[in-house]
DNA sequence: GGCCGGGGCATTTTT
DNA sequence: TGCCCCGGCC
């Protein structure tokens, strides 16, 4: 167990050790962080703290995950099971539905994605009958947001003299009761955005010092993993529950802090030391991914910033290319000098498809990369469209169960009410919902009581109403009792909605009927899990609350596909490939227009592009061109002012053009067009319903054709092997006769208990 | 309810 | 230039 403190070097390990007091870890790009955060984890749980006192905070579900899966293999499942690990906001959730009753939200609430969010406050600007021009939707829900990440309720927006001031000057001065609306609708559908799991954690800390007691009590040791990336209210939370204890550990880079327009605040990681007095900080150095001239050049680059921690990122491998830099007449050219430059490399080095990445700054650019990939016959991915729960049919679904668990969910009940078409139509739903909001209740309640409402609506629709009702009634009555598996496959079919997309024999229609199966599967999976884990009734709302967090891409999917990567520099942070290209190098795009009057803005988008550069591990080329296609006409554009920052010594100006095969250059050009190779639909991967650490890599592990072990069979030491966790030895064996369970300890999943009458195992030879 | 066409628009998007 | 949203029409 302490064996592991020698895989790290002399910072690493003592940002491991240290334990006692504030701790924040500054970490250069590629500089080990996630193993020092697990093996800190590690380190905690053999000082003897219990893993359920220790907190841990990342971003994404796939850091968590990823973050656990690694634990797990240090500590075994069954301790890493206990962590609190997870997002802000899945964490918070979690504690809000314990919670509920002191702030006036139900247990089971729902949680509005970004679209439920948008289709409410457009209902509202339509019902307040304002012009929206002037009060657009994405700018209302960004005041909106950014009111809640600064924890200022609707009650006090109205008093904030710097927010009114603000709408004034924008021409929006009734955002304040946009906002209260909005907020008085989400209390009558139980709902809670997502910025209110952070907010209405803060309220409920704040109002409710005996909560906070005791979550600060439980957990005996805080973890934040990029740090960089958290808002004032995250800040807020976590310091209230560090407040006495001080047992607190920060990891991040603020270097890499880019999503400063969705709230996120650098001055969190720059201010630490002071809002933590005692606080003792460690800084990791040694970048472990890239060659010297990736590291240097980056390095120099980000110097040119004003505002950061000062630290020194060096690489001691080999000194490696240079950065090189092409220059291209256009858009277009640079797309196929890409492509050119790309297939040469790939040949010169003999490497991999799937070793190469291309970043961009806007996702517009993809398509003349896509364009020119698909021309050379280059197989790539695209990433950065719907994500899996994003999807119409899946949402549909989800709608469905979102409706059975909390019947007061607006959003949800304005997406079924009328699909599958039942002939309610757009004015009995406005019917429904002002009678709603004057009587300032849920649409649920009016549609249990129409005449109590006063809803007038001819007899007809009176009973498909009703009809509707009864049906979801249906459904909610067996909530309680049905596992969810069982539940959602009635619901699919009851409500028509597995028909309505089996019959639809479109190409876009079989591949919705396809999602519908696999969100099926997972749920199907979800249960089975848990089975085996010896959970007894699994309900609807377990899935769904665990659903409703889980919305990242899905990340491949099939490693196995050997395909090039096109991502926007944003989505890029935390990857790192063999050979990046970064491409639209440009004045007013790389750095954004939107940035050039800001010094902040501007400083973003440097740490921007230093992100950019430090996902190339051994090569790493940049691009720019002269004239780019950019709102219908063609703009003559100037290199960006950051290739200006990037020292010399490191980077090699090409001249790109000239080994490019001739015919590339131009439109009409002799290339004979190869077919195409597939359309970036197809090419996305089956997502994965649910991504927990222990459904990840089911698909790495052939299923066995070697029949399920009788009871009898499975002693202590004989090898086994399970359909998603592979091949382990079987440490103990419990006899309780239906609830036998096992202990196995798999190669790469760490040891596990599974209840047998669930579990499939099977006995290897 | 679904399809078509005009007008407006156009960073980045962990949850 | 292309996409998305809305409104009008069948």
């Amino acid at each position: 167990m302490t064996d592991y403190l020698e895989q790290l070097n002399d910072s690493q390990r003592e940002a491991v050790e240290y334990c006692d007091g504030p701790e924040l870890v500054i970490a250069g790009a590629g500089s080990g962080k996630t193993r020092v955060l697990t093996y800190k984890i590690a380190y905690l749980l053999n000082q003897g703290i219990k893993p359920w006192n220790i907190l841990a905070l990342t971003f994404t579900n796939k850091a968590a995950r990823e973050m656990k899966e690694r634990i797990a293999l240090i500590t075994g499942d069954a301790v890493a099971r206990q962590l609190w690990m997870g997002t802000f906001h899945s964490i918070f959730a979690r504690i809000l539905r314990v919670e509920a009753e002191h702030i006036g939200f139900p247990s089971n609430f729902t949680i509005y994605d970004a679209t439920d969010s948008k289709n409410l406050l457009k209902g509202i600007i339509k019902e307040m009958q304002l012009d929206d021009k002037t009060y657009r939707l994405g700018m209302v829900q960004s005041r909106i947001s950014r009111a809640k990440n600064a924890l200022i309720t609707h009650t006090l927006y109205g008093q904030n003299k710097e927010l009114v001031e603000s709408d004034m000057n924008a021409k929006v001065p009734l955002i304040r009761d946009i906002y209260a609306r909005y907020q008085n609708r989400c209390l009558q559908a139980g709902a809670m955005d997502f910025d209110d799991l952070l907010l209405q954690t803060n309220i409920l800390f704040r109002d409710h010092p005996s909560v906070l007691e005791k979550y600060s009590q439980r957990f005996q040791y805080v973890l934040v993993d990029e740090y960089q990336d958290t808002n004032f209210a995250q800040h807020l939370i976590v310091r209230k529950l560090c407040e006495t204890s001080g047992r607190i550990c920060v990891v991040g880079d603020d270097a890499q802090s880019i999503y400063s327009f969705r709230g996120a605040n650098i001055d969190n990681i720059l201010q630490f030391r002071n809002q933590y007095p005692g606080c003792r900080i460690f800084k990791l150095e040694r970048n472990y991914r890239s060659t010297q001239n990736i590291v240097n050049a980056a390095n120099s680059l980000i110097n040119k910033n004003k505002e950061q921690i000062p630290k020194n990122v060096y690489s001691e491998k080999e000194a490696g290319s240079k950065l090189r830099l092409l220059s291209l007449y256009s858009d277009y050219e640079e797309a196929y000098a890409v492509a050119s430059m790309l297939l040469r490399m790939r040949m010169a080095q003999s490497c991999r498809y799937g070793d190469f990445a291309i970043l961009y700054r806007t996702n517009a650019q993809s398509r003349l990369l896509e364009e020119a990939f698909r021309k050379r016959g280059i197989p790539y991915k695209i990433y950065g469209g719907l994500s899996f729960y994003q999807r119409k049919e899946i949402k549909d679904v989800i709608a469905y169960f979102r409706l059975i668990v909390n019947p007061h969910d607006e959003e949800a009940f304005k997406r079924v009410i009328n699909y599958p078409a039942r002939g309610i139509g757009e004015t009995t739903v406005g019917k429904l919902i002002s009678a709603a909001v004057s009587a300032g209740t849920s649409l649920w309640h009016v549609l249990e009581a129409p005449l109590e409402y006063a809803v007038q609506v001819n007899a007809g629709t009176a009973r498909k109403l009703s009809s509707f009702r009864v049906l979801m009634e249906h459904f909610v009555s067996l909530r309680d009792s049905m596992d969810a598996d069982e539940l959602a496959g009635l619901v699919i079919k009851e409500t028509g909605l597995l028909q309505l997309l089996a019959q639809d024999r479109s190409t876009e229609g079989l591949g919705k009927y396809e999602n519908l199966q696999e969100l099926m599967k997972g749920i199907a999976e979800f249960c089975q899990l848990r089975r085996e884990e010896g959970s007894g009734q699994i309900h609807l709302s377990d899935f769904l609350s665990e659903v409703s967090l889980l919305t990242d891409q899905d990340d491949s999917g099939d490693d196995a596909a050997d395909k090039v990567t096109l991502m926007t520099v944003h989505a890029a942070k935390g990857l790192e490939f063999p050979n990046v290209f970064v491409v639209g190098l440009e004045e007013e795009l790389f750095p954004s227009t939107m940035a050039k009057d800001s010094l902040r803005a501007i400083e973003e988008e440097r740490r921007l592009f230093y992100v950019a550069i430090t996902r190339a591990e051994e090569n790493c080329v940049l691009s720019y061109a002269k004239s780019r296609f950019r709102n219908g006409q063609s703009q003559p554009c100037s290199p960006s002012r950051f290739l200006r920052d990037i020292d010399l010594r490191y980077l090699e100006v090409d001249n790109g053009g000239q080994s490019l095969p001739a015919g590339s250059l131009r439109k009409n050009g002799s290339e004979p067009s190869r077919p195409v190779f597939s359309s970036p639909l197809q090419q996305q991967a089956a997502p994965r319903v649910l991504r927990r650490m222990d459904t990840v890599k089911r698909e790495t592990v052939a299923p066995s054709s070697v029949p399920p072990a009788a009871l009898g069979e499975l002693k202590p030491g004989v090898r086994v092997r399970h359909d998603r966790f592979g091949e382990g030895k079987v440490l103990s064996v419990s006899e309780e006769g239906n609830n036998a369970k096992a202990t196995v300890a798999f190669d790469n999943f760490g040891q596990k208990q599974l209840l047998l009458k669930y579990a499939k195992l099977k006995v290897l030879d």
